[in-house]
DNA sequence: CCTGGATCGTTTCAATTGAAATGATATGGA
DNA sequence: TCCATATCATTTCAATTGAAACGATCCAGG
């Protein structure tokens, strides 16, 4: 065996520890102040953008299993932040949207959540960060040729900006 | 509310689903060869660097909660990839080490678990690879400072290597 | 000694998780 | 029209999770 194997130099290991790491100091935002959980914040991001949504569309979008939005949903809903309206012309779908206290939630946590995230970004040069997105997107990109990889979610295959 | 806030280009979220999707991608290679756990799995290259030592010292070093780390090494145990010797200095401390077959179980699985590294790194430059880590670590750096972040694990604060 | 507090590993317990099953609805072809 | 198949959301169920509780052991101060 090639016993130099370290860990901390392995590249899934590495991206796992700073991942977690980022998500539970932004959970502590969302989760303190508004007793969130990631799956429900995730929902409630969406829909700020999305509109009115199915519950597939949320699963396909942001990388949540079904059952996990479907319970998130509920929760939100029993706590108002949401409201499901049954489906007009397709009586399976659900079309999910944000109430007024769902979305003035969302305005007091989300600039918490982008000062977070502004920390992280102002630590390193513009150019930096760059390389650094194009390294994630590049990762990615070799994941996408792989079969035995998970296909990546619809929408992440959108945005690279700054 | 800042409603061009799009959750494909916030960062914490990008980590997240590229890390999942890298673990995943790494899981699918001891998982279903060896049936490993990601916790097992860690367990046991931790073991190989570091040879006779505690659950704390796992727990620590690994980035697994304490019955995280417990429970895995019950089930390598009972599958004989590694044994437990009751401390003999201090009778709480219980010595884990590999055995011959966990040893060999991972001669097997190391090879193609790098190989899957060597995939991701090979789809960019030394260069961007190297600026990749220095971002990493100077996000890191940014939790180190901030009081609302849990700590970093002892040893993912040794090797910066390319 | 020996006793109070700290540390170690395990276990308990309640909550979360996802794969698979379920029930309900839609759609395309006979 | 009617049935077979597919899709949607939810629910079931078994497994996993981590915080807290637990028993066991160690150690420092009296």
């Amino acid at each position: 065996m090639p016993d130099a194997f370290r860990l901390s130099a392995f590249l899934p290991y590495r991206l796992a520890v700073l991942s977690e790491r980022v998500s539970r100091r932004l959970a502590a935002e969302y989760e303190r102040s508004h007793g969130l959980s990631v799956a429900e914040w995730r929902v409630l991001v969406h829909l700020s953008r999305c509109g009115a949504v199915s519950v597939r569309d949320i699963h396909i979008c942001v990388n949540l299993e079904k059952p996990r939005v479907s319970r998130a949903v509920a929760r939100l809903e029993a706590n108002g932040l949401v409201q499901k309206i049954p489906g007009t012309s397709d009586g399976r779908l659900v079309a999910i949207s944000l109430t007024e206290a769902g979305t003035a939630a969302l305005a007091e946590i989300v600039p918490a959540a982008l000062a977070v995230e502004a920390r992280l970004r102002g630590a390193v040069s513009r150019e930096d960060l760059a390389t650094f997105c194009r390294v994630m997107e590049r990762m990615h990109a070799v994941l996408d040729d792989d079969p035995q990889a998970k296909p990546r979610s619809r929408m992440d295959l959108e945005g690279l900006d700054s």
